[in-house]
DNA sequence: TGCACTTTGGCAACACCGTTGCCAAAGTGG
DNA sequence: CCACTTTGGCAACGGTGTTGCCAAAGTGCA
């Protein structure tokens, strides 16, 4: 199932998948090798080993394939250049085992984070590797134009200082947006933003194709092809609160993309007014906490939240991040396993792991995945 | 991707499905016709159009395939007895296109549905249609045993009514339970049902296999292949207060299978105390206000509840259903469509559907589909 | 009535992918 | 040096969807 949930999936399963999927077309030219889903698995499985490889008869094990099916798979793939031999494992009493791995300089991609106030620019190799960093500050109130000049005048030179042709640009930012069409919606604060057609115009700006997501999509997105978990929440505490949901190793966005409101969930009836318009949020009565100085209430709150998460969709892992997580990051995970231990107990099963994750970290890099994870069967 | 959540999919996507994910073995033999997930579209698409059937031509446009692959797969299918031609369309200037049905007569099933206090089985056609229908008294507090006697003996009599061999027995009943091993958890009020591996023992005892899953569950399901939306959410208001999610089509269990506890939500921090142990759970909150006769307030809460689901999921539509709306579905209906639609207001974004369902037929007629959706390609 | 045209759908050949059978290559150990 | 183990490529095969071609079955106008 594709991450965003399109009602009827036109081409049938087991066409060849179509990299456009989540970008512009012309990507697809000269990957011909990626054809099959489990091409594509057999390069995620070679992207998972990592700098020390994998041999042909681990991969056909672990892809459910033969190993001769893996031998032509990989062979196909050695001929893109995606792939290389790099030496061989020890011998258990017979020919030893030719050692397989994926070749980072064989593609490239741009990760770009808009936050309210600054902006990140990072490169990385086909592996997820970093390449190269700019940062430059960012005023979102100065308006669209200026934040995609901003946006262009960085990604283009990173681009001229790294050399690199990267497959596109991964562009994560805060506040609602439609994933599918790379439209903004309303973001709080800035009026001006609703209907910006961010994708499009960054595209043609750039001559790349364009993937843009929300800031916690994007990094539960790298979290989850960093291997976290098959199913998991990553909860962003920063200026705003907002999950980032991966539901059967895929990322959930929803029917219309929007799914992650976590922050303006309800928890407290008439509680206090919150800037949403709702009463008694989680976010409002979180951040209320934490501008109070009451860490550990703010902490609590976030717990009751993230049960009400985990009862609703039983994941495996809470990760929590963002600025204010990173200023006490183990009294959120204590206050948040503690709620979450005790519904375990009450409710019966194995507790739900909690931990936290440097949420800036996350994002940036894991606004290169909405670009890179197509090639590898998970976009 | 399956419907739970199951780590490493060991098996490539796009080997035969394997019709004994939900199902004990020896239900594939016979069915060979079933191998590809193309057959299994096809086969959903002659299900969706019922007995007006459909014609090769639209099967293709619909399944995403060329004409001629239709005409293969249906070819196997007739000769299998799954699809039969069924007359002809007009002709609009040419050969006029011939007319395919699913034949409903080549398969049965049973359904299972066990509540606290009652017991109903039904036994459908391939296309889901009842043949016939039996009810029984049931204690749950007699035991496991007392309650599977009960069931065998309801499903024997059901069998030699109706004359059929079905593929299976699904049961959907309450309460937590691992749909995956088919054991039950500790049922709230009957701690003698911990850990009875109620598939298993139903399975032997019947010679059948047998899925069973949460009713809630089980009517999500059901809906869902009635043709509910791609991606919604059944709120059944019954003893208790659960969700079922469908979520990009498919039914959303969770890691551990133990998705869906809407009704222990926490919506009122420091609130009353609940049966499960948790304050301010919306179970507590909705009937007690249904006990106290504020069925108004008792919608109000159901909806905050509901309105914090669509935030974090994102889903098209909202069911509500169960003996508690059933008393008064238009009541619940608006109740918990004016909570959602005062958020979409605040959050911009079309509406989300609600619509009030006969919630325990949908139950009943859900249960059904634990066993045969696998073969329409939608276990 | 007859013929041109349109539309449907089957047959045959083909391309693609993974599998099975077989065997060469490359080690270890007696 | 030889028997044995393990790896992995080559060839043939089976299954599935596609393309090219053509027969079947209608409509509509002369």
């Amino acid at each position: 199932m594709s991450s965003t949930d399109s009602p009827p999936p036109g081409p049938s399963p087991d066409l060849p998948p179509d990299l456009s999927s989540g970008l512009s077309s012309g990507l697809s030219s000269g990957l011909s090798s990626l054809r099959t889903q489990n091409a594509a698995r057999v390069l995620d499985l070679l992207r998972t080993a990592g700098a020390e490889g994998i041999s042909r008869l681990e991969l056909a094990e672990r892809a459910g394939l033969t190993p001769q099916a893996v031998s032509k798979i990989t062979a196909r793939l050695r001929a893109e250049g995606l792939v290389a031999e790099a030496g061989r494992r020890a011998s258990t009493g017979g020919k030893p085992r030719t050692v397989l791995r994926l070749v980072p300089g064989a593609g490239s991609a741009v990760g770009l984070h808009l936050d309210r106030d600054a902006l990140t620019a990072v490169a990385v190799d086909l592996a997820g590797a970093p390449l190269a960093e700019r940062r430059a500050p960012l005023a979102f109130a100065a308006g669209a134009e200026a934040v995609v000049d901003t946006a262009v005048r960085e990604v283009s030179a990173l681009l001229d200082a790294t050399g690199v042709m990267p497959f596109g640009v991964g562009v994560a930012l805060p506040g609602p947006l439609d994933h599918a069409t790379g439209v903004l919606h309303r973001v709080t604060g800035f009026p001006e933003w609703d209907g910006f057609p961010l994708r499009d115009v960054l595209a043609r700006r750039l001559g790349l194709p364009v993937v843009v997501d929300k800031d916690t999509n994007a990094a539960a997105l790298g979290l989850a092809l960093a291997g976290a978990t098959w199913s998991f929440a990553y909860l962003h505490v920063g200026t705003g609160l907002g999950a980032g949901l991966v539901l059967g190793g895929e990322v959930h966005r929803g029917a219309r993309t929007g799914a992650g409101e976590f922050g303006h969930q309800v928890v407290q009836l008439d509680g206090p007014l919150c800037g949403c318009g709702n009463r008694g949020c989680v976010e409002a009565l979180c951040l209320a906490a934490v501008a109070a100085g009451a860490p550990v209430e703010a902490a609590r709150v976030l717990g009751e939240g993230a049960a009400n998460l985990v009862g609703l969709l039983d994941v495996d892992l809470v990760l929590v991040g963002g600025r204010t997580v990173s200023a006490d990051p183990e009294l959120y995970v204590r206050g948040v396993d503690a709620v979450l231990a005790a519904r375990a107990r009450r409710v019966g099963g194995p507790p739900v792991e909690v931990r936290a994750v440097d949420g800036d970290r996350a994002v940036r890099e894991g606004a290169v995945w909405l670009v890179l994870a197509p090639l590898f069967g998970r976009g």
